[in-house]
DNA sequence: AGCACGCCGACT
DNA sequence: GTCGGCGTGCTC
């Protein structure tokens, strides 16, 4: 017992390899011992350069022949800590479940501005109590929730659009706030967020709400974070990220829309998914998780209906005179066999005048951008690809290109084949600018003498200008816009009164991809779609073309028959060995040439063999859906894991290459 | 994310 | 032989 050193454990702010220890000690120089606790950041030397790190637990004591070779601290950034320890051991929980690096967890968690915090702009909203009678549905789901607000239990607030969910969260809410505490609401994307900012502001006051979202700048978020973690704000309202909020004393997490797929960040690590991080964040906190949906995730609703989760069902829409509106479903086989082979059935013509008359507004809705989904030489059968990435490439009439919709690469129009010299070249398949352009000439047709209606086209090329897709909306809600035809932008969100006619182009876009989940992703839409329709005075009529009109997700949403589509879903889950009677990794190998990615997989998969641990299944290798994406050959293996036999998948996967994705509960497998 | 190290092909 | 390209792996 020569000489005791102290030391501190630090997370470094970098990617370190999954085979090794995520947690690094340094020796903790004179001028700041005593200062140091968990949560700081601090400047690190690492390697040959200097780094940043985020301190992990206290300082140590720790003999001294132990400590050779350690470096020194360089400094302490702040003494404020960007990480409270609840949030330490979020992270922790997050980079053993997503099988990521620890440090890029932290890292993606904290605000790493050192900018001085500035008050952003905030819109003043008019505070109200309404005068509002809950119905009986909700005062069943308020009471029981609760009763349980000092408790850690996820509850399942079940109801279509329209039904009072939001109102649910309201009171709960408001107890939680009456008992000091902080709440945390999470809702799909940005375009939500500002709804609920009004909403809540209105309710609560705009003073108690802070908001994250990614268009904050730097300087903004600074602010939001600094009164979240002194508690001078209680309300947080944000997209996925929100759930890493620093907050110091939280007593409710409502995640809104709970099935919706962004919760789930796939195209960055750590990739977590809001949803199982809010559960783990409930259960630190020892407190209530609110989810909410009209079309509750198959894993959710399961959760809720076997015991681990409450559902509480609010059957109906508020307002009892207005029904949910009425689907109608065409076939378009026989649309063909009658000889019309336009993009839009007899049916859906007919009522596109007929609301137009009625001075009703038209939602077209249409899963795919551009004019025609691929191009092909009728001569020799070729079709125009990207060659960077696999894929067919859409025409776009607008703009006279040909585009990758995958790496946003694009084309000139091929004249001739490039194959064949041929000159016969046509387009397949409908997007959304085909859909203008038949529609204009339908209404031309139809409406020669008479002043034409005004049509909008609402998607990711025409909204692409900042400010774009607001002015739509503006347009749109004075009543300026008769038809809008879009994609799943204007699926969601959008309080619309007027609408009077929801026409679904083709509900087939989502079924026949090699997904386990491409069910649910149609029966959702077409569920949130046709919840688009007849939110004001009167039903509305939704209009839903298709080629598999006998299809069960088609046919449960026409119905809005959620548990029907659920009993018919977990069956054919149960019988596949999908989730949530599985869990699965998706593994991809990227590399420029296919024999090297395949070459990788296949050595990964040996290594899977080599441990013969039971109840995981190993699929593939196998080429991805998109075989080919940026430049690089894509190889997927898919792990299928026995949920019960709860396998350490950190330590399964920790000795892998380094050059491989990890996906831990892919949204899909494409 | 950067930087060192090591292996292999090209060249004075 | 030696320079340098890139692919791989490490950083308390």
């Amino acid at each position: 017992m020569s000489e005791f050193k102290k030391i501190i454990n630090v997370i470094p702010l970098t990617r370190i390899g999954l085979g090794r220890s995520q947690i690094y000690s340094y020796l903790v120089p004179l001028n700041l011992q005593g200062f140091l606790r968990p949560g700081q950041l601090v400047k690190i030397p690492l390697g040959t350069r200097d780094s940043f790190g985020v301190t992990s637990s206290f300082e140590m004591y720790r003999l001294a022949p132990e400590i050779k070779g350690y470096k020194s601290l360089d400094g302490l950034v702040d003494s404020t800590p960007v990480i409270s320890e609840k949030n330490l051991a979020l992270a922790n929980w997050i980079a053993n479940h997503c099988v990521a690096s620890l440090g890029i967890v932290v890292k993606s968690m904290i605000s790493f501005h050192a900018v001085k915090a500035k008050t952003p702009e905030l819109i003043g909203y008019e505070k109200f109590d309404p005068d509002y009678v809950l119905t009986e549905h909700q005062r069943a789901a308020l009471s029981r929730i609760v009763n349980f607000l000092d408790t850690n239990s996820t509850f399942l607030v079940h109801g279509v659009t329209g039904s009072g969910k939001t109102e649910i969260y309201m009171r709960v809410m408001q107890r939680i706030l009456e008992r000091g505490k902080q709440a945390i609401m999470l809702v799909p994307e940005i375009s939500l967020t500002s709804q609920a900012i009004e909403r809540f502001a209105r309710r609560f006051g705009m003073d108690r709400i802070a908001f994250l979202h990614s268009r904050l700048r730097p300087s903004e978020k600074s602010w939001m974070w600094e009164k979240i973690r002194l508690q001078e704000k209680q309300i947080i309202i944000g997209p996925r990220s929100a759930v890493f909020a620093p907050v110091q004393n939280l007593g409710l997490i409502i995640l809104d829309e709970e099935h919706d797929s962004s919760f789930k960040q796939y195209d960055q690590n750590p990739k977590y998914h809001a949803r199982s991080v809010a559960k783990k964040l409930a259960e630190l906190w020892n407190c209530p998780l609110l989810l909410g949906d009209a079309t509750p995730s198959v894993e959710t609703y399961h959760e809720a209906v076997t015991g681990q989760g409450v559902l509480l069902t609010l059957p109906h829409r508020i307002k009892a005179d207005i029904g949910l509106p009425r689907v109608t479903v065409i076939d378009m086989r026989k649309e063909i066999a009658r000889g019309n082979f336009s993009i839009l059935s007899e049916f859906l013509k007919l009522s596109i005048l007929d609301h137009l008359k009625n001075g009703k507004q038209i939602l077209l809705f249409l899963n795919r951008r551009g004019s025609a989904t691929f191009v092909m030489c009728r001569d020799c059968g070729h079709v125009a690809t990207c060659g960077n990435c696999a894929s067919n490439l859409v025409w776009h009439s607008f703009s006279k290109k040909l585009l990758c919709h995958h790496c946003g690469r694009d084309y000139p129009y091929p004249e001739l084949c490039p194959r064949c010299g041929g000159a016969r070249i046509k387009h397949f398949g409908v997007g959304t600018q085909a859909v203008e352009e038949e529609l204009g000439k339908f209404l031309k047709k139809e409406l020669k003498q008479k002043k034409q209606p005004a049509v909008s086209r609402m998607d990711s090329d025409s909204v692409a200008t900042r400010g774009a897709a607001g002015k739509i909306y503006e347009e749109w809600s004075a009543g300026k816009i008769n038809i809008l035809i879009g994609t799943q932008i204007i699926s969601k969100g959008w309080d619309i009164s007027r609408v009077g006619l929801v026409g679904v182009i083709s509900a087939d876009t989502f079924l026949h991809l090699p997904d386990f989940r491409s069910n649910e992703r149609t029966f959702q839409v077409l569920t949130q779609v046709a919840g688009r329709a007849g939110r004001g005075a009167d039903k509305g009529l939704v209009i839903v073309q298709t080629y598999n009109p006998e299809n069960m997700a088609i046919e449960s949403a026409k119905m809005h028959d959620y548990e029907k589509f659920f009993k018919i879903e977990i069956r054919e889950r149960k019988r596949l060995g999908y989730p949530p009677f599985s869990q699965l990794v998706k593994l991809t190998f990227r590399h420029e040439k296919a024999d090297t990615a395949k070459e990788r997989a296949g050595v990964a998969v040996q290594g899977f063999l080599k441990k013969k641990v039971g109840g995981v299944e190993i699929l593939g290798p196998v080429p991805a859906f998109i075989s080919k994406l940026r430049g690089k050959y894509q190889f997927q293996v898919i792990l299928k894991l026995e949920p019960s036999l709860s396998v350490d998948l950190y330590g399964y996967l920790r000795d892998i290459s380094a050059d491989v994705d990890i996906d831990v509960d892919p949204e899909s497998l494409l």
